[in-house]
DNA sequence: TTTTCTAAATTGGTATGACCATTTTCGAAA
DNA sequence: TTTCGAAAATGGTCATACCAATTTAGAAAA
């Protein structure tokens, strides 16, 4: 007779460090190029030792998510083409389409938002309003704003706690930067465009902070549905 | 004017001893499941430090050729080949649990019924049906219903007529099948749920039929909230 | 002032040595 | 013979020092 004990794993601590390193790259707060914090200083600031701040890096770097210079320092590394993307070998294989794609999505996104309003601390709230700082900056500078959206989109499936979701998501947002990325730039060319999806994003970005599930899985589907309107008229 | 000189490359010493131990493995002078020397034995016949060893067989780890276990050693890891399937990719390195890939799957189902209710034709009902008839068969003759269960998912995957879909969802149930083929089993092996999820199947199938989205999203939450909350009391 | 060179500061790479955590081994005790 | 516990083996972490490559800044030279 087996009794159902949950296994305890206890993690080391070069893998806590290396999670929370992942996350920041992920999460878009240490963007492609960018310089990573000195080892001696990620030590400190993490109260552990070198060593194991190492070992969370090179795991990064063999991982080719960063990259090692040494007497400068160490830097993000965009990840080009290659990376056997699952939503990329799907899209080509299977022959598939942006609408395909957006359908698959919605199913994915509006069931995320329901979870991220159920689980989202504060934490993930902060990321979720730096998500849509960066937007309303991106806008009054006239920039594109693909990156502050991804943010945004990235912050929500974090918000779920949930490691599958976040990973599954992760590729498909990807794709949407390597695949269609010319494709994604004209639904933020056009004049206001960005300004709705700005709207849009900060009633869902409402609705979790005020954990109401059903409102932010509806805000979700408005907008992903939006999104959908706009690729079927062209 | 340029001259074609190579480039000079110091080779890093953690590098080196990366490159001799990799040559091991791939002539097979180490083969899998065979442990390695321990890492103060390495050091000292290869006259570098501990730490560099360390170095190089982290390296190795992370790319799937060793695998380390405190207490006991480093192991040459058997490499499975053209395994790349995503969600057993992300359920290992991500360290997710079953609870995690139903979540996921919740969202993905849902829509995909919604969808499949919107477009499923005659041919694709037909298929449906069939795996109604397989499952009430293998209950008739006492067998495990997983491979009836597999069909019913996949068939209505089909009918959203989205590859994409049908892409990632044969993802998910190859895993269901060769990932954790021994927990789905005991869903089935308690007396009447198969039963209960033949009638849950049916009662889907019957909104996908009459083109009823919202009742076919609603009764295939209502079935993944069923094995969701058989997985939770265990 | 502008250019050039050199020394210092910065940052990753390696070396030691110690100690911690987990697993196995093996001998003593029951 | 079985059971228990201490010791050994082995990977994980820590602290410190020093090496190697690069950048920076200031002095020296033009």
């Amino acid at each position: 007779m087996t009794l159902p004990l949950k296994p305890i794993r206890p993690k080391r601590v070069s893998d806590q460090v290396y999670e929370q390193l992942r996350e920041l790259i992920f999460r878009g707060e240490l963007k492609p190029a960018e310089q990573l914090m000195p080892e001696r200083e990620l030590a400190e600031a993490m109260k552990v030792s070198r060593t194991t701040v190492r070992n969370a890096i090179n795991k990064l770097v063999v991982l080719g998510l960063l990259e090692h210079k040494q007497g400068q320092g160490t830097f993000v590394r965009r990840q080009e083409a290659g990376d056997k993307n699952v939503v990329a070998m799907a899209m080509e294989s299977q022959g598939a389409s942006i609408q395909d794609l957006l359908e698959v999505r919605m199913g994915l996104e509006c069931n995320a938002a329901a979870l991220a309003a159920r689980r989202a601390d504060e934490k993930d709230v902060q990321f979720l309003e730096n998500s849509l700082k960066e937007m309303a900056h991106a806008i009054r500078s006239g920039q594109l704003a693909t990156q502050a959206d991804t943010s945004f989109h990235m912050a929500v499936a974090y918000a779920t706690k949930n490691p599958l979701q976040v990973y599954i998501m992760r590729n498909f947002y990807d794709f949407l930067f390597v695949g269609i990325r010319e494709s994604l730039r004209q639904l933020y060319e056009v004049p206001g465009h960005t300004d709705l999806i700005l709207e849009q994003h900060t009633t869902i970005t409402e609705a979790i902070r005020a954990h109401d599930e059903l409102a932010a899985l509806e805000a979700m589907r408005r907008h992903i549905t939006f999104v959908v309107n706009f690729f079927k008229n062209r």
